[in-house]
DNA sequence: AGCCAACCATACTGGCGCGTATGGTAACCG
DNA sequence: CGGTTACCATACGCGCCAGTATGGTTGGCT
Protein backbone atom coordinates (compact mmCIF):
# COMPACT_ATOMS: atom_id res chain seq x y z
CA UNK A 1 0.00 0.00 0.00
CA UNK A 2 2.44 2.77 -1.32
CA UNK A 3 4.86 2.18 1.78
CA UNK A 4 7.93 0.27 0.78
CA UNK A 5 8.69 -2.28 3.39
CA UNK A 6 12.12 -1.38 3.57
CA UNK A 7 11.70 2.07 4.64
CA UNK A 8 8.79 0.41 7.31
CA UNK A 9 12.39 -0.97 8.90
CA UNK A 10 14.17 2.12 8.30
CA UNK A 11 14.48 3.05 11.55
CA UNK A 12 13.59 0.78 14.26
CA UNK A 13 11.36 2.72 16.08
CA UNK A 14 8.39 0.77 18.23
CA UNK A 15 5.64 -0.36 16.23
CA UNK A 16 2.21 0.27 18.08
CA UNK A 17 -1.07 -0.71 17.89
CA UNK A 18 -2.46 -1.58 14.26
CA UNK A 19 0.57 -0.53 12.38
CA UNK A 20 -0.36 3.29 12.64
CA UNK A 21 3.20 4.16 12.26
CA UNK A 22 3.23 2.85 8.64
CA UNK A 23 0.42 5.18 7.38
CA UNK A 24 2.23 8.24 8.68
CA UNK A 25 5.17 7.11 7.40
CA UNK A 26 3.54 6.66 4.08
CA UNK A 27 2.54 10.26 4.53
CA UNK A 28 5.29 11.77 4.31
CA UNK A 29 8.56 9.62 3.65
CA UNK A 30 8.41 10.48 0.35
CA UNK A 31 10.19 13.48 0.75
CA UNK A 32 9.51 15.71 -1.66
CA UNK A 33 11.75 18.71 -1.33
CA UNK A 34 10.25 20.74 1.37
CA UNK A 35 11.20 24.08 0.47
CA UNK A 36 14.22 24.81 2.16
CA UNK A 37 15.57 21.98 3.93
CA UNK A 38 17.56 18.98 3.47
CA UNK A 39 17.83 20.52 -0.20
CA UNK A 40 21.16 18.85 -1.26
CA UNK A 41 21.57 15.79 -0.20
CA UNK A 42 23.92 14.89 -2.08
CA UNK A 43 22.46 12.10 -4.21
CA UNK A 44 24.71 9.54 -3.55
CA UNK A 45 23.16 7.33 -0.67
CA UNK A 46 19.73 6.40 -0.10
CA UNK A 47 18.23 7.52 3.08
CA UNK A 48 18.87 4.16 4.47
CA UNK A 49 22.24 4.14 5.61
CA UNK A 50 23.65 7.67 6.56
CA UNK A 51 20.24 8.14 8.94
CA UNK A 52 22.53 9.40 11.56
CA UNK A 53 22.10 12.38 11.35
CA UNK A 54 18.25 13.73 11.52
CA UNK A 55 16.77 16.33 9.20
CA UNK A 56 13.16 18.52 9.59
CA UNK A 57 11.35 15.61 7.78
CA UNK A 58 12.58 13.11 10.32
CA UNK A 59 10.60 15.07 12.81
CA UNK A 60 7.52 16.13 11.20
CA UNK A 61 6.97 12.46 10.21
CA UNK A 62 8.02 11.02 13.86
CA UNK A 63 5.45 13.64 15.19
CA UNK A 64 2.91 12.28 12.59
CA UNK A 65 2.91 9.05 13.75
CA UNK A 66 3.02 9.97 17.39
CA UNK A 67 -0.29 12.37 16.40
CA UNK A 68 -1.74 9.08 15.11
CA UNK A 69 -1.04 6.77 17.64
CA UNK A 70 -1.36 8.95 20.60
CA UNK A 71 -3.00 12.40 20.35
CA UNK A 72 -1.25 15.85 20.06
CA UNK A 73 -0.83 15.78 23.86
CA UNK A 74 2.02 13.00 23.40
CA UNK A 75 3.45 15.33 20.21
CA UNK A 76 6.14 16.14 23.07
CA UNK A 77 9.81 17.25 22.24
CA UNK A 78 11.49 14.97 24.83
CA UNK A 79 9.16 12.17 24.10
CA UNK A 80 9.98 12.19 20.29
CA UNK A 81 13.82 13.02 20.85
CA UNK A 82 13.34 9.79 23.12
CA UNK A 83 12.00 7.74 19.90
CA UNK A 84 13.90 9.25 17.41
CA UNK A 85 17.32 8.82 19.26
CA UNK A 86 18.68 12.31 20.24
CA UNK A 87 17.43 14.68 22.87
CA UNK A 88 15.80 18.17 22.48
CA UNK A 89 19.12 19.75 21.54
CA UNK A 90 18.87 18.34 18.33
CA UNK A 91 15.09 19.02 18.12
CA UNK A 92 15.43 23.01 18.63
CA UNK A 93 18.05 23.40 15.75
CA UNK A 94 15.66 22.25 13.23
CA UNK A 95 12.23 24.11 14.72
CA UNK A 96 12.08 27.47 17.20
CA UNK A 97 9.19 25.50 18.98
CA UNK A 98 7.41 22.55 19.84
CA UNK A 99 4.23 24.36 18.12
CA UNK A 100 6.35 25.14 14.80
CA UNK A 101 7.03 21.40 14.56
CA UNK A 102 3.17 20.71 14.57
CA UNK A 103 2.42 23.45 12.24
CA UNK A 104 4.98 21.90 9.90
CA UNK A 105 3.74 18.37 10.41
CA UNK A 106 0.20 19.57 9.32
CA UNK A 107 0.48 20.89 6.62
CA UNK A 108 2.29 18.29 5.27
CA UNK A 109 -0.62 15.96 6.19
CA UNK A 110 -3.29 18.75 5.05
CA UNK A 111 -1.48 18.29 1.61
CA UNK A 112 -0.85 14.68 0.98
CA UNK A 113 -4.04 13.54 2.34
CA UNK A 114 -6.11 15.60 0.23
CA UNK A 115 -5.08 14.26 -3.13
CA UNK A 116 -4.60 10.57 -1.57
CA UNK A 117 -8.31 10.66 -0.98
CA UNK A 118 -9.77 12.62 -3.79
CA UNK A 119 -7.32 11.23 -6.63
CA UNK A 120 -9.15 7.48 -7.21
CA UNK A 121 -11.99 8.61 -7.08
CA UNK A 122 -12.01 11.13 -10.15
CA UNK A 123 -11.78 8.66 -12.60
CA UNK A 124 -14.91 6.77 -11.85
CA UNK A 125 -17.61 8.95 -14.35
CA UNK A 126 -20.82 7.88 -13.63
CA UNK A 127 -21.96 10.30 -10.94
CA UNK A 128 -24.31 7.64 -8.85
CA UNK A 129 -21.73 5.42 -8.63
CA UNK A 130 -18.56 8.43 -8.33
CA UNK A 131 -20.76 8.66 -4.68
CA UNK A 132 -21.15 4.76 -4.24
CA UNK A 133 -17.19 4.44 -4.87
CA UNK A 134 -16.24 7.14 -2.68
CA UNK A 135 -18.00 5.87 0.74
CA UNK A 136 -16.51 2.14 -0.37
CA UNK A 137 -12.65 3.71 -0.62
CA UNK A 138 -12.96 5.93 2.28
CA UNK A 139 -14.29 3.24 4.32
CA UNK A 140 -11.29 0.94 3.66
CA UNK A 141 -8.48 3.56 3.93
CA UNK A 142 -8.35 3.16 7.76
CA UNK A 143 -5.04 4.19 8.34
CA UNK A 144 -5.56 7.69 6.64
CA UNK A 145 -8.35 7.99 9.78
CA UNK A 146 -6.17 7.63 12.87
CA UNK A 147 -4.62 11.47 12.20
CA UNK A 148 -7.85 12.93 11.54
CA UNK A 149 -9.86 11.38 14.67
CA UNK A 150 -6.55 12.70 16.79
CA UNK A 151 -7.06 16.21 15.33
CA UNK A 152 -10.71 15.94 16.07
CA UNK A 153 -9.89 15.34 19.32
CA UNK A 154 -7.71 18.39 20.15
CA UNK A 155 -9.71 20.58 18.15
CA UNK A 156 -10.15 23.33 21.00
CA UNK A 157 -6.41 24.02 20.38
CA UNK A 158 -6.22 27.47 17.97
CA UNK A 159 -3.33 25.14 16.68
CA UNK A 160 -5.56 22.82 15.27
CA UNK A 161 -8.67 24.13 14.80
CA UNK A 162 -8.55 25.90 11.67
CA UNK A 163 -6.94 22.22 10.27
CA UNK A 164 -10.24 20.43 10.98
CA UNK A 165 -12.21 23.25 9.92
CA UNK A 166 -10.51 23.46 6.30
CA UNK A 167 -10.46 19.66 6.22
CA UNK A 168 -14.31 19.28 7.11
CA UNK A 169 -15.15 22.20 4.97
CA UNK A 170 -13.02 20.81 1.79
CA UNK A 171 -14.23 17.04 2.05
CA UNK A 172 -18.40 18.43 2.99
CA UNK A 173 -18.16 20.24 -0.11
CA UNK A 174 -16.69 17.80 -2.20
CA UNK A 175 -19.18 15.31 -1.19
CA UNK A 176 -21.67 17.67 -1.81
CA UNK A 177 -20.95 18.41 -5.40
CA UNK A 178 -20.95 14.77 -5.52
CA UNK A 179 -24.32 14.20 -5.20
CA UNK A 180 -25.46 17.35 -6.97
CA UNK A 181 -24.26 15.30 -9.82
CA UNK A 182 -25.77 12.50 -8.58
CA UNK A 183 -29.13 14.10 -9.37
CA UNK A 184 -30.26 15.55 -5.64
CA UNK A 185 -30.75 19.25 -5.46
CA UNK A 186 -28.91 21.80 -3.48
CA UNK A 187 -29.97 21.56 0.10
CA UNK A 188 -30.69 17.36 -0.33
CA UNK A 189 -27.49 17.15 -1.33
CA UNK A 190 -25.77 19.23 1.68
CA UNK A 191 -27.61 17.70 3.86
CA UNK A 192 -27.17 13.94 2.46
CA UNK A 193 -23.09 15.15 2.53
CA UNK A 194 -23.39 16.52 6.03
CA UNK A 195 -25.18 13.00 7.47
CA UNK A 196 -22.51 11.40 5.36
CA UNK A 197 -19.58 12.96 6.70
CA UNK A 198 -21.05 13.03 10.44
CA UNK A 199 -21.23 9.87 10.20
CA UNK A 200 -17.84 9.09 9.28
CA UNK A 201 -16.57 11.17 11.79
CA UNK A 202 -18.19 9.67 14.35
CA UNK A 203 -17.52 6.33 13.29
CA UNK A 204 -14.24 7.01 13.41
CA UNK A 205 -14.01 7.96 16.80
CA UNK A 206 -16.54 5.33 18.25
CA UNK A 207 -14.11 2.57 16.31
CA UNK A 208 -11.59 3.99 18.62
CA UNK A 209 -13.94 2.70 21.73
CA UNK A 210 -14.11 -0.55 19.72
CA UNK A 211 -18.36 0.44 20.16
CA UNK A 212 -19.32 -0.87 17.01
CA UNK A 213 -17.87 -4.12 17.58
CA UNK A 214 -18.23 -5.68 14.28
CA UNK A 215 -16.25 -8.16 12.52
CA UNK A 216 -15.03 -7.86 8.64
CA UNK A 217 -17.92 -8.84 7.45
CA UNK A 218 -20.39 -6.94 9.36
CA UNK A 219 -18.26 -3.93 8.59
CA UNK A 220 -18.88 -4.76 4.68
CA UNK A 221 -22.12 -5.21 5.09
CA UNK A 222 -22.90 -1.73 7.07
CA UNK A 223 -20.90 0.05 4.24
CA UNK A 224 -23.37 -1.82 1.67
CA UNK A 225 -26.66 -0.54 3.86
CA UNK A 226 -24.60 2.66 4.14
CA UNK A 227 -24.51 3.57 0.64
CA UNK A 228 -27.71 1.80 0.09
CA UNK A 229 -29.78 4.44 2.89
CA UNK A 230 -27.90 7.53 1.13
CA UNK A 231 -28.17 6.52 -2.72
CA UNK A 232 -30.62 3.87 -3.10
CA UNK A 233 -30.29 1.72 -6.53
CA UNK A 234 -33.75 2.06 -5.56
CA UNK A 235 -35.09 5.17 -6.55
CA UNK A 236 -34.53 6.39 -9.88
CA UNK B 1 -36.84 23.25 28.06
CA UNK B 2 -36.85 20.64 30.90
CA UNK B 3 -34.67 23.08 33.01
CA UNK B 4 -36.13 25.07 35.64
CA UNK B 5 -34.62 28.85 35.46
CA UNK B 6 -35.29 28.78 39.43
CA UNK B 7 -32.30 26.37 39.09
CA UNK B 8 -30.43 28.22 36.68
CA UNK B 9 -29.79 31.21 38.78
CA UNK B 10 -29.72 29.44 41.93
CA UNK B 11 -25.96 29.81 42.13
CA UNK B 12 -24.46 33.12 41.09
CA UNK B 13 -21.33 31.18 39.19
CA UNK B 14 -19.86 32.35 35.81
CA UNK B 15 -22.20 31.79 32.55
CA UNK B 16 -20.23 31.11 29.58
CA UNK B 17 -20.60 29.97 26.06
CA UNK B 18 -24.09 28.95 25.21
CA UNK B 19 -24.98 28.27 28.42
CA UNK B 20 -23.47 25.07 28.71
CA UNK B 21 -23.51 26.04 32.92
CA UNK B 22 -27.20 25.52 32.90
CA UNK B 23 -27.38 21.90 31.67
CA UNK B 24 -24.18 21.07 33.98
CA UNK B 25 -26.79 22.29 36.89
CA UNK B 26 -29.55 20.83 35.35
CA UNK B 27 -27.89 17.31 35.40
CA UNK B 28 -26.71 17.75 38.79
CA UNK B 29 -28.33 20.42 41.05
CA UNK B 30 -31.56 18.12 42.16
CA UNK B 31 -29.45 16.99 44.64
CA UNK B 32 -30.33 13.08 45.53
CA UNK B 33 -29.49 12.28 48.40
CA UNK B 34 -26.32 11.38 46.93
CA UNK B 35 -25.56 8.30 49.44
CA UNK B 36 -23.06 9.40 52.54
CA UNK B 37 -22.12 13.02 51.84
CA UNK B 38 -24.29 15.95 52.65
CA UNK B 39 -26.73 13.72 54.48
CA UNK B 40 -28.10 15.70 56.97
CA UNK B 41 -28.52 19.37 55.28
CA UNK B 42 -30.38 20.96 58.58
CA UNK B 43 -33.41 20.96 56.07
CA UNK B 44 -33.75 24.64 56.84
CA UNK B 45 -32.53 26.98 54.66
CA UNK B 46 -32.08 26.41 50.69
CA UNK B 47 -29.07 26.50 49.00
CA UNK B 48 -29.27 30.01 48.01
CA UNK B 49 -28.36 31.85 51.25
CA UNK B 50 -25.92 29.35 53.13
CA UNK B 51 -23.78 28.31 50.61
CA UNK B 52 -20.52 29.92 51.69
CA UNK B 53 -19.63 25.92 52.53
CA UNK B 54 -19.29 23.87 49.87
CA UNK B 55 -20.45 20.15 49.85
CA UNK B 56 -19.24 17.35 47.38
CA UNK B 57 -22.16 17.95 45.19
CA UNK B 58 -20.75 21.30 44.36
CA UNK B 59 -17.54 20.15 43.33
CA UNK B 60 -19.14 17.37 40.94
CA UNK B 61 -21.41 19.95 39.88
CA UNK B 62 -18.45 22.61 39.01
CA UNK B 63 -16.44 19.57 36.87
CA UNK B 64 -19.73 18.71 35.17
CA UNK B 65 -19.95 22.65 33.92
CA UNK B 66 -15.80 23.00 33.28
CA UNK B 67 -16.06 19.53 31.69
CA UNK B 68 -18.77 20.67 29.30
CA UNK B 69 -16.95 23.90 28.57
CA UNK B 70 -13.66 23.04 28.43
CA UNK B 71 -13.15 19.31 28.22
CA UNK B 72 -11.60 16.84 30.31
CA UNK B 73 -8.02 18.84 30.74
CA UNK B 74 -9.68 21.77 32.04
CA UNK B 75 -10.87 20.06 34.82
CA UNK B 76 -8.03 20.70 37.27
CA UNK B 77 -8.30 21.20 41.06
CA UNK B 78 -7.43 24.62 41.15
CA UNK B 79 -8.82 25.78 38.23
CA UNK B 80 -12.22 24.22 40.27
CA UNK B 81 -11.22 26.04 43.50
CA UNK B 82 -10.93 29.67 41.79
CA UNK B 83 -14.21 29.05 40.38
CA UNK B 84 -16.05 28.52 43.71
CA UNK B 85 -14.24 31.31 45.34
CA UNK B 86 -11.90 28.30 47.24
CA UNK B 87 -8.94 26.79 47.55
CA UNK B 88 -7.52 23.27 46.75
CA UNK B 89 -7.25 22.86 50.59
CA UNK B 90 -10.87 22.51 50.10
CA UNK B 91 -11.22 19.92 47.62
CA UNK B 92 -8.96 17.67 49.26
CA UNK B 93 -11.20 17.16 52.36
CA UNK B 94 -13.99 15.95 50.13
CA UNK B 95 -12.37 14.04 47.72
CA UNK B 96 -8.98 11.63 47.66
CA UNK B 97 -7.74 12.42 44.30
CA UNK B 98 -8.34 14.69 41.17
CA UNK B 99 -9.82 11.34 39.31
CA UNK B 100 -11.75 10.65 42.48
CA UNK B 101 -14.06 13.85 41.53
CA UNK B 102 -14.06 13.08 38.08
CA UNK B 103 -15.11 9.60 38.72
CA UNK B 104 -17.95 10.95 41.16
CA UNK B 105 -19.06 13.84 38.22
CA UNK B 106 -19.21 11.71 35.92
CA UNK B 107 -21.10 8.69 37.76
CA UNK B 108 -23.73 11.25 38.54
CA UNK B 109 -24.05 12.20 34.85
CA UNK B 110 -24.66 8.45 33.30
CA UNK B 111 -27.09 7.92 35.91
CA UNK B 112 -28.96 11.70 35.01
CA UNK B 113 -28.32 11.93 31.19
CA UNK B 114 -29.65 8.54 31.12
CA UNK B 115 -33.52 9.10 31.71
CA UNK B 116 -33.54 12.26 30.88
CA UNK B 117 -32.67 10.87 27.21
CA UNK B 118 -34.88 7.81 27.10
CA UNK B 119 -37.86 8.77 29.45
CA UNK B 120 -39.87 10.90 27.00
CA UNK B 121 -39.72 9.02 23.99
CA UNK B 122 -41.02 6.19 25.85
CA UNK B 123 -44.45 7.40 25.44
CA UNK B 124 -45.23 7.63 22.15
CA UNK B 125 -46.36 3.80 20.99
CA UNK B 126 -46.26 3.78 17.12
CA UNK B 127 -43.01 2.63 16.81
CA UNK B 128 -42.20 4.24 13.33
CA UNK B 129 -43.15 7.31 14.92
CA UNK B 130 -41.54 6.59 17.97
CA UNK B 131 -37.83 6.29 16.14
CA UNK B 132 -38.60 9.44 14.23
CA UNK B 133 -39.60 11.51 17.74
CA UNK B 134 -36.15 10.00 19.06
CA UNK B 135 -34.39 11.75 16.41
CA UNK B 136 -36.19 14.84 17.15
CA UNK B 137 -35.52 14.69 20.75
CA UNK B 138 -32.32 14.41 20.59
CA UNK B 139 -31.60 16.61 18.10
CA UNK B 140 -32.87 19.40 19.77
CA UNK B 141 -31.70 18.44 23.14
CA UNK B 142 -28.30 20.35 22.25
CA UNK B 143 -26.97 21.14 26.04
CA UNK B 144 -27.22 17.16 26.79
CA UNK B 145 -24.22 16.55 24.08
CA UNK B 146 -21.10 19.41 25.43
CA UNK B 147 -20.41 16.90 27.96
CA UNK B 148 -20.70 13.39 26.04
CA UNK B 149 -18.57 15.45 23.10
CA UNK B 150 -15.75 16.13 25.80
CA UNK B 151 -15.26 12.92 26.76
CA UNK B 152 -15.14 11.64 23.50
CA UNK B 153 -12.27 13.57 23.33
CA UNK B 154 -10.54 12.15 25.99
CA UNK B 155 -11.73 8.72 25.21
CA UNK B 156 -7.90 7.58 25.54
CA UNK B 157 -7.74 8.12 29.48
CA UNK B 158 -8.74 5.11 31.56
CA UNK B 159 -10.97 7.12 33.54
CA UNK B 160 -12.86 8.35 30.50
CA UNK B 161 -13.30 5.25 27.95
CA UNK B 162 -15.06 3.23 29.95
CA UNK B 163 -18.04 5.90 30.70
CA UNK B 164 -18.03 6.31 26.91
CA UNK B 165 -18.24 2.52 26.06
CA UNK B 166 -21.30 1.79 28.00
CA UNK B 167 -23.01 5.05 26.93
CA UNK B 168 -22.57 4.16 23.69
CA UNK B 169 -23.37 0.73 23.77
CA UNK B 170 -26.40 1.34 25.28
CA UNK B 171 -27.66 3.91 22.97
CA UNK B 172 -27.21 2.53 20.10
CA UNK B 173 -29.02 -0.60 21.73
CA UNK B 174 -31.65 1.36 22.36
CA UNK B 175 -31.68 2.97 19.00
CA UNK B 176 -30.94 -0.95 17.83
CA UNK B 177 -34.63 -1.82 19.26
CA UNK B 178 -36.54 1.29 17.99
CA UNK B 179 -35.70 0.01 14.61
CA UNK B 180 -36.41 -3.36 15.39
CA UNK B 181 -39.63 -2.87 16.30
CA UNK B 182 -40.55 -0.67 13.65
CA UNK B 183 -39.89 -3.27 11.36
CA UNK B 184 -36.45 -3.72 10.19
CA UNK B 185 -34.61 -7.11 9.96
CA UNK B 186 -31.81 -7.27 13.00
CA UNK B 187 -29.01 -6.68 10.58
CA UNK B 188 -30.66 -3.54 9.20
CA UNK B 189 -31.81 -2.23 12.46
CA UNK B 190 -28.37 -2.55 13.42
CA UNK B 191 -27.03 -0.86 10.30
CA UNK B 192 -29.19 1.72 11.04
CA UNK B 193 -29.10 2.80 14.56
CA UNK B 194 -24.91 2.64 13.83
CA UNK B 195 -25.46 5.19 10.93
CA UNK B 196 -27.91 7.05 12.94
CA UNK B 197 -25.51 7.13 16.16
CA UNK B 198 -22.35 8.06 14.29
CA UNK B 199 -23.81 10.83 12.58
CA UNK B 200 -25.37 12.37 15.60
CA UNK B 201 -21.77 11.76 17.25
CA UNK B 202 -19.89 13.38 14.41
CA UNK B 203 -22.70 16.13 14.28
CA UNK B 204 -21.61 17.21 17.60
CA UNK B 205 -18.21 16.70 17.16
CA UNK B 206 -18.38 18.95 13.95
CA UNK B 207 -21.00 20.98 15.80
CA UNK B 208 -17.91 22.69 17.64
CA UNK B 209 -15.84 23.59 14.62
CA UNK B 210 -18.96 25.63 13.43
CA UNK B 211 -18.46 23.28 10.46
CA UNK B 212 -22.17 22.41 9.19
CA UNK B 213 -22.21 26.53 9.32
CA UNK B 214 -26.50 26.29 9.03
CA UNK B 215 -29.11 28.11 10.72
CA UNK B 216 -32.16 27.25 12.53
CA UNK B 217 -34.34 26.50 9.68
CA UNK B 218 -31.63 24.32 7.63
CA UNK B 219 -30.96 22.59 10.67
CA UNK B 220 -34.42 21.81 11.19
CA UNK B 221 -34.61 20.79 7.39
CA UNK B 222 -31.75 18.70 8.01
CA UNK B 223 -33.46 16.77 10.53
CA UNK B 224 -36.21 16.20 8.65
CA UNK B 225 -33.74 14.66 5.82
CA UNK B 226 -32.21 12.64 8.35
CA UNK B 227 -34.99 11.15 9.41
CA UNK B 228 -36.92 10.87 5.85
CA UNK B 229 -33.31 9.26 4.80
CA UNK B 230 -33.38 6.72 7.33
CA UNK B 231 -36.81 5.65 8.09
CA UNK B 232 -38.77 7.21 4.90
CA UNK B 233 -42.70 7.49 5.10
CA UNK B 234 -42.88 5.86 1.66
CA UNK B 235 -41.56 2.65 2.63
CA UNK B 236 -43.94 0.37 3.44
C1' DA C 1 45.10 20.48 6.63
C1' DG C 2 41.89 23.31 8.42
C1' DC C 3 37.53 25.83 8.78
C1' DC C 4 32.79 26.46 8.84
C1' DA C 5 28.35 24.90 9.19
C1' DA C 6 25.19 21.38 10.38
C1' DC C 7 23.88 18.62 13.96
C1' DC C 8 23.69 16.95 18.68
C1' DA C 9 24.51 16.49 24.09
C1' DT C 10 24.36 18.27 28.76
C1' DA C 11 22.78 21.09 32.05
C1' DC C 12 19.97 24.48 33.56
C1' DT C 13 15.58 27.64 34.35
C1' DG C 14 10.84 28.17 34.99
C1' DG C 15 5.98 27.35 34.99
C1' DC C 16 2.16 24.52 35.92
C1' DG C 17 -0.52 21.23 38.36
C1' DC C 18 -1.11 17.37 41.64
C1' DG C 19 -0.70 16.04 46.12
C1' DT C 20 0.67 16.76 51.37
C1' DA C 21 1.23 18.84 55.78
C1' DT C 22 -0.39 21.61 59.02
C1' DG C 23 -2.61 25.19 61.19
C1' DG C 24 -7.06 28.11 61.43
C1' DT C 25 -12.14 29.07 62.01
C1' DA C 26 -16.98 28.51 62.38
C1' DA C 27 -20.95 25.72 63.83
C1' DC C 28 -22.80 22.53 66.75
C1' DC C 29 -22.97 19.49 70.79
C1' DG C 30 -22.77 17.89 75.30
C1' DC D 1 -18.55 26.86 77.72
C1' DG D 2 -14.93 23.79 76.25
C1' DG D 3 -14.39 20.56 72.68
C1' DT D 4 -15.16 17.98 68.58
C1' DT D 5 -16.35 18.05 63.72
C1' DA D 6 -16.60 19.98 59.22
C1' DC D 7 -14.56 22.94 56.25
C1' DC D 8 -10.93 25.97 54.52
C1' DA D 9 -6.15 28.61 53.93
C1' DT D 10 -1.16 28.69 53.41
C1' DA D 11 2.93 26.74 52.26
C1' DC D 12 5.64 23.36 50.50
C1' DG D 13 7.63 19.31 47.59
C1' DC D 14 7.74 17.10 43.31
C1' DG D 15 7.43 15.62 38.54
C1' DC D 16 6.67 16.81 33.90
C1' DC D 17 7.71 19.48 30.05
C1' DA D 18 8.96 23.70 27.13
C1' DG D 19 12.57 26.48 26.21
C1' DT D 20 17.68 28.37 26.77
C1' DA D 21 22.69 28.33 27.03
C1' DT D 22 26.66 26.45 25.77
C1' DG D 23 29.91 23.43 24.36
C1' DG D 24 31.15 19.22 21.54
C1' DT D 25 31.41 16.40 17.16
C1' DT D 26 31.19 15.39 12.37
C1' DG D 27 31.39 16.07 7.36
C1' DG D 28 32.13 18.62 3.25
C1' DC D 29 34.68 22.39 0.96
C1' DT D 30 38.74 25.05 -0.21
Amino acid sequence: MSVSPAILQSQPGVFEVLCLGGMARCFVLQKQPVVGHTAKMPASSSKLESRNRLSAGDWECAALETLAESGVGAVAVEALARRLGVTKGSFYWHFATREALIQAALDRWERDAENEVLAPIERVTDPRERVRELIRQVSHRRLSHAVFAALLKSVDLALIRPVVERVSQRRIAFVTEAFRQAGFDRTAAANRARLAFSAYVGFIQLAQVGQPRMTHDEFEAYIRDFIEVLIPHAGQ
